[in-house]
DNA sequence: TTGTATGCGTTATCAG
DNA sequence: CTGATAACGCATACAA
């Protein structure tokens, strides 16, 4: 294995200067900038990313933490999607990252989750699927030890940043455009888990427009569980004219129910999965770029690590109708 | 942040006895082992992995090599369960794993690809979704320089391990079952990506069963693609009675055909995707216990780093017929 | 502009 | 059985 000494040898200067000449400083002339590169360029020299983490408490790695479903592979999409992004942004970034799913955690306290990241000489960390209920995570967002980026959740510190779309007004264009396009008046809607930060922000947003167009509105619970949405749906369906739903797995479970009561409904989800080319029937989604959105967090994460401060960053979305057509290859 | 200092000073003892307690080295008295194992308790002492990386070499990091395809989320839900099982188990060995994806090392070379894992402090490499294409992930398997193991593709020799399922008999289990349960003679088989290595397997599979059950046997290349699945059997299904594909995903397309044509052929699939439940028909499929193939992957490559020659390992499969109802929640 | 020396948190090799 | 001390590969304050 090639070292930084056996660089500075071939090149007949000191360790740190190429040191100095890798990290990009200043103070070095263009001549032996030139001649170290050279050197590294011919032995193939790429830097321990380990021993320099551990030199310089800089340049640290990055922990994905991700809620894991694996009864319903819609959470798979998206978990992939955002590792994805992740990934290779980081690589680009020359950040170093590491995976870590909430069930690792969720039973440690939070002292212990704090002292195992610190082992594993984590700076930054990444929060997919944050809820209310998730203390531990909360706590290490209070403890300030590490730079944290929060996605779909409004935490926001000073070393914590927050990513994610505007659900509000997502809920509202997606809602607004299924009622539009089939002339409703009626709209039964069907919210996410409680102590999801996105269910409240999308259920204002329904509210409000109903507010504003003057509909009839009701609202249930449908814990992002497509069999409670399709319970729910076979429930109320028939008093009203269309089913907004708060995920897209819910929406399919809805237009489920309306398939075996035979009748017609609109249904609009959210999220904008895959799996909705597969159920035949066409819906109006939010369509979220969940690979652009996770590139984002790592940007932020990045920032903070530079000493910046914490913010809220709103990435765009779009209104989206899947066929099966768009989807198969 | 608590090391491994503070620990020996609080417990009044050396460093390296400390050292020695945390990777219990034989000549320590159970006194001062105690006395030490209480300290580290009290101060919740974990210690650093990097530092600890960078000095044994010992205890070295792995890194998952995933092939990626956003395009269809079948993939994605394997891929999700693969880095799960791979994951958790890592956490349990106390390894560190990094996720690679193959689009990340596409255009490097060899020796680049070695010099980036080697930078990383890698050990160990897990590759999912080898083909013969490959050839990179080739040079790094003959390159000896790493501890591998492989899924899915018969690479074994001093430091590499195969991982997977008996995919010829499974292919044969599979398709037994759907012929006899409809009294089947003409099989149309669709097979997989002809650079894949299953692919090979399972058609061997195919072909052994119709040579022993004297059955007609027509085989299509379908690229594990729904759409070719689709064509395929838009132009033969007529004239045979059954529909084996070599993956689920090219059942669903046939599946679809079938419908548009209006006919009816019992198909079976490969893999045991939970879209199946979504397609409405239900079919026979081999189910793959993807987290469990991960766990076995890495506590193959376990023990390969302990010094141990690479083998074969082979995992169990079932049979499933997934309904809607079964995925549900 | 360059080189020297020290430290990061562990492990490992020796003396004692 | 225990304790100094030298690596591991790199970054960096400081000296030259």
């Amino acid at each position: 294995m090639v070292s930084i000494k056996d660089v500075a040898k071939e090149a007949g200067v000191a360790i740190s200067t190429v040191s100095k000449v890798l990290n990009n400083y200043p103070n070095v002339s263009e001549e032996t900038r030139k001649k170290v590169g050279d050197v590294v360029e011919r032995l193939g020299f790429v830097p321990n990313a380990v021993a320099a983490s551990l030199s310089s408490k800089k340049t640290g790695r990055v922990a994905l933490l991700i809620k894991l479903n694996l009864r319903t592979q819609a959470s798979d999409e998206i978990s992939m999607q955002y590792i994805s992004g992740a990934v290779h942004r980081a690589k680009e970034l020359q950040l170093d990252v590491i995976t870590v799913f909430t069930s690792m955690i969720e039973d440690m306290s939070a002292p212990e989750v704090i002292s195992y990241f610190e082992s594993q000489g984590i700076r930054g960390i990444i929060v997919y699927g944050l809820t209310t209920r998730d203390k531990v995570v909360h706590k290490l967002i209070d403890s300030g030890n590490f730079k944290m980026v929060v996605i779909d959740a409004p935490m926001v510190n000073e070393s914590t940043s927050s990513v994610s779309i505007d659900h509000r007004q997502a809920q509202k264009d997606v809602a607004l455009k299924t009622i539009t396009e089939n002339g409703c008046k009626k709209v039964l809607y069907i919210s996410g888990e409680e102590s999801g930060y996105v269910t409240s922000e999308r259920l204002e947003g329904i509210k409000e427009l109903c507010r504003e167009k003057r509909l009839r509105l009701i609202t249930r619970n449908g814990d992002f569980s497509e069999l409670k949405a399709r319970e729910i749906t076979t429930k109320y369906a028939k008093k009203y004219d269309c089913v907004v739903c708060a995920s897209d797995l819910m929406a399919i479970g809805a237009m489920k129910a309306l398939i075996e009561m035979d009748i017609f409904r609109p249904v609009c989800g959210f999220d904008g999965i895959i799996l909705m080319g597969y159920v035949g029937k066409q819906m109006n989604t939010v369509k979220q770029d969940f690979v652009k959105i996770s590139e984002e967090a790592l940007d932020e994460l990045w920032r903070l690590m530079q000493g910046e401060k914490g913010r809220k960053v709103t990435v765009p979305y779009s209104l989206e109708r899947l066929k099966y057509e768009d989807i198969i290859c």
